[in-house]
DNA sequence: CTGAAAGCGCTTACAG
DNA sequence: CTGAAAGCGCTTACAG
């Protein structure tokens, strides 16, 4: 069917190939007036650069990477939201990459490498801090920039964009107590994520600062399991008041405590992270802390087409704000 | 810090590199003896071929788009789940390109072929029939396959992988009526989905078929605006049961009912599509039609492998089943 | 401002 | 079974 290449528009328009690249390339350098044929013929033929071929010539793909361990999970599907709004308006392809559980890291990581993206956005926090090293080298060693997204990592130097969830958990804790709460609780998880930490961190932080217990209390990830954990726990404790570190936990704790026959928020106060759809659409609606994922991904690749371009950097840790939600959960 | 090309492979194997493409490509052709010390240098290097110049001199990228409108739905990221996996197995990468609003359809196919993928998944539904025709054209132009993953398109030509929302829906509807429900609603979108239509159409011909009245009411896909839509259309009107085309719009419509003091089901009963997280956390927990959105994605992507290997097909047109997961809100 | 030529890192007929 | 060479479709110094 006779591909157009640059080939075929040169010859069309009567100059060398390498004129049309410029057109494409550095029109400046081109004069207005084979600029314009040149455009012409691009234009009524339809004609795109192959990708693939400009990769290799440039040593450019104008791709980023996007490693993710669990696409699954909501919040991801909205971070890609912002990713990709950017990434369409800086021209830039997303090649999506996924960690399973078992995955050989050193294989995934040298994966990206050959697939040859110009720079990487890490999302979510499920690798531990020697994967994430691993994979900072490696990209560093190849001259990919990474940008870290919702990831904790301590090191100073290293480019990230995240929340301060020590500090939102703080608060959140605080708000409790000064509603009168005394014995809070914090669901955390039994896998424990950085993130999860910093909410641990900053909850306890504001119980012993208010001469009060800190209780923590691990379940799974998995809302189905929840229900019977928390049975088997709480049934013979007392509590006024729970901090689910996840939307699902809180509500999935919500119900369980209305069933049996306590009353939300005036018997047991109830708030989580992340406000989710299911903050709204839970009975009681639940308050929640909005973390704004769109924004992590939208900031995040936004960091990242700047050390793509070499443009400078005013501050490597991008903290964006949370805020609280109140409803009627507490 | 000298890139490892397979220059550098050949040089330390001492052979020519045609013969270091062969091992990795059709390492049958070459002499056991001459492979392993190929292997062994391969792996010592750390050596992997460039995605990009591969793909270039093969012209086969390994790379499958995947073109999906709106990338925040929740549905989406669980079916990334079942395509990522079948792609990992199957060692190809995945390029995401997303639609938004406005977005200049002609470009953005344009802009998919020149990335040179090798095969095409369509996610969801939000392309109208002209959008798709036309995509399927100019991917048909190019040599590139297309699976459509959860989108109804008529022409039995087109592979997809589906579910019979139709019969589904009917089912749905057949066993409200056997509870007894008479004043049975359903719950659609303003925004005609045609997956939406054809639960809509499921719908009208059990309720026909029972002899009562199908009521179509359609709002929008956002939740905190349902609630004012329903106050104003249901406030005076009587109803026994209501089928929302999606569980957040069955949870919140049931919120909706159980405010004004009405309970479910024994008042409303209501189910949804979809059975979400949000089915098993609402209270009462929603009766929904489980979807299986993780195999829609992993059953569409390993179709594609086949296409694009010019595997044989058995059928073009893929359904997969679902299930009515009983709950307690009917 | 424009063209001829080299090169990006591979694959694959073609000889031998 | 292996190597030399052409070619994939571009970009970019280098001359002019």
């Amino acid at each position: 069917m006779g591909k157009v290449t640059i080939y075929s528009v040169a010859l069309a328009a009567g100059v060398s190939l390498a004129t049309v690249s410029r057109v494409l390339n550095h029109p400046e350098k081109v004069k207005t007036e084979t600029r314009e044929r040149v455009l012409k013929v691009i234009e009524e033929l339809g004609y795109r650069p192959d990708a693939i071929a400009r990769g290799l010539a440039s040593r450019k793909t104008t791709t980023v990477g996007i490693l993710v361990s669990d696409v699954t999970r909501a919040s991801v599907a909205e971070m890609f939201g912002g990713i990709s709004d950017i990434a369409i308006q800086y021209k830039y392809a997303i090649k999506l990459f996924t960690a399973p559980e078992n995955i050989d890291y050193d294989e995934l990581f040298k994966t990206i490498i050959a697939e040859r993206v110009d720079g990487l956005l890490l999302l979510n926090d499920e690798l531990d801090h020697q994967q994430v090293k691993e994979l900072l080298d490696i990209c560093e060693k190849n001259g990919v920039p990474v940008v870290l997204a919702n990831v904790l990592f301590d090191d100073p130097k290293v480019p990230s964009v995240s929340i301060d969830y020590e500090k939102a958990s703080y608060e959140l804790t605080r708000l409790m107590i000064e509603n009168g709460k005394k014995e809070i609780y914090i669901l955390s998880t039994v896998r424990t994520y950085n993130v999860n930490e910093k909410k641990e961190l900053g909850y306890t932080k504001a119980m012993e600062e208010a001469g009060l217990e800190p209780k923590i209390f691990r379940t799974s990830g998995d809302t189905s399991v929840n229900r019977k954990h928390f049975d088997g726990y709480f049934h013979d404790k007392h509590l006024d008041a729970a901090i689910g570190v996840r939307d699902s936990i809180a509500v999935s704790f919500m119900n369980y405590v209305r069933e049996n026959g306590k009353r939300v928020p005036e018997d047991v106060a109830v708030a989580g992270f992340q406000n989710t759809k299911y903050a709204t659409l839970a009975s009681p609606s639940l308050t929640s802390i909005d973390i704004p994922v769109y924004d992590l991904g939208a900031v995040s690749m936004r960091f990242l087409t700047k050390l793509m371009n070499n443009e400078s950097i005013d501050d490597v840790k991008v903290i964006l704000n949370h805020y609280i939600v109140r409803r009627k959960s507490l």
